[in-house]
DNA sequence: TGTACATCAGTGAACGCGCGTTCACTGATGTAC
DNA sequence: TGTACATCAGTGAACGCGCGTTCACTGATGTAC
């Protein structure tokens, strides 16, 4: 940050840096294989391995990253939502953020990296967490856990529709409406 | 089928073979590379472009063949039950298929074939045709395309959540059980 | 403050691999006469 | 029924490629005295 063209040897956060690359790489929608992540960092395709023990590794971080986010953005949404609304919005967000970064999406959900399986979960757990938590709030009557797995299959499984273009649309913002309905639909009361 | 150790050269149906060949290796997780389903199939790695103008080709023939089997396993359970719980077993068929058969679900569904997206779109409608009309007699009260978007998403969502192990299971038969009490949350009419 | 040296964080060439696809081919099959 | 020939459905060697990873290295940094 303040020298911009530092000497490039030791490049001060290349950990970091590695996982920008990736995340921009995927955000292109390309393959996010080493070298072109060690590529992309501006750095011979052997520095990666100062930081990750091989390509799993990385690429686990940047799932882990990507779970994160998600929880950010669900957590914001949940925040600022007006009262009664905070499903709705923490729904929105969730498909909203798969819609924004439907290759880094597949990644952190897809098929479980063996080595990381266990974090992944546990990230994703954290998720989990915001909706259960605001589901106590907004229908305490209908609290339990079948509510919650259903919830989240439905927000989930929306998200991968979406991306997967498999609904057809016809909508100025199509998310916002498509998942309010959505989810109103399915969780109308009566 | 006649005779059983036939010339290996014209084949008889290598391009069933061919598919065949990467269903079986989708089945054990392989990688299905072209070179390992003529493999597969017995042949050189030539052969399936007689049948394929390519690599994606092949692969989408296979998606679509994949959607074709769920849309067949989901009538059989729809048309199998009883009445009032069609829609229960579809989705449990639904939900089993895709846990029976993880890594062409994810193939079916996944990154869309750019080629085919239109046949594989045009495809999964047959599978949402049968849900559609199940809907429609179980639940005409209630019914509306927003029901249909939320059940659709409800089912894969939680066939994507079976599949990627991110739902912590405790059941002698887990998703008949799973798959049951959530819809059945969800979708209780009060 | 200066120097010696350990450690840290990168380089760069090379490996072996499997891949998708090209090319030119050849043996088997079926059809016309 | 026999033969000539077109077509069909495969073979097999070779290509160029990018990959993950190994190895031995070297320049930069930080620490002890």
């Amino acid at each position: 940050m303040s020298q911009t063209e530092k000497s490039t040897y030791h490049h001060g956060d290349l950990r970091q840096s590695l996982l920008d690359a990736t995340l921009a790489l995927l955000a292109q929608g390309e393959e996010p294989s080493l070298r072109a992540v060690a590529r992309h960092a501006g750095v011979s395709p052997m520095a990666p391995y100062r930081h990750y023990p091989d390509k799993d590794a990385l690429l686990t971080a940047v799932a882990l990253r990507g779970i994160e986010a998600l929880h950010q953005a669900v957590c914001a949404a949940d925040a600022a939502a007006p009262a009664g609304r905070g499903l709705l919005a923490l729904g929105l967000a969730y498909v909203r953020y798969a819609a924004d970064h439907p290759v880094l999406f597949r990644l952190m959900f897809g098929p479980a990296r063996p080595r990381a399986g266990g974090a992944i979960c546990a990230a994703s757990e954290t998720v989990r967490q915001v909706m259960l938590h605001r589901l106590a709030v907004e229908a305490p009557d209908r609290f339990s856990p079948e509510l919650a797995v259903g919830c989240w299959s439905l927000i989930h499984g929306l998200a991968l529709l979406v991306i997967d273009g498999l609904l057809a649309e016809t909508d100025p913002d199509p998310l916002a409406g498509l998942v309010e309905r959505t989810l109103r639909t399915m969780l109308r009361p009566a």
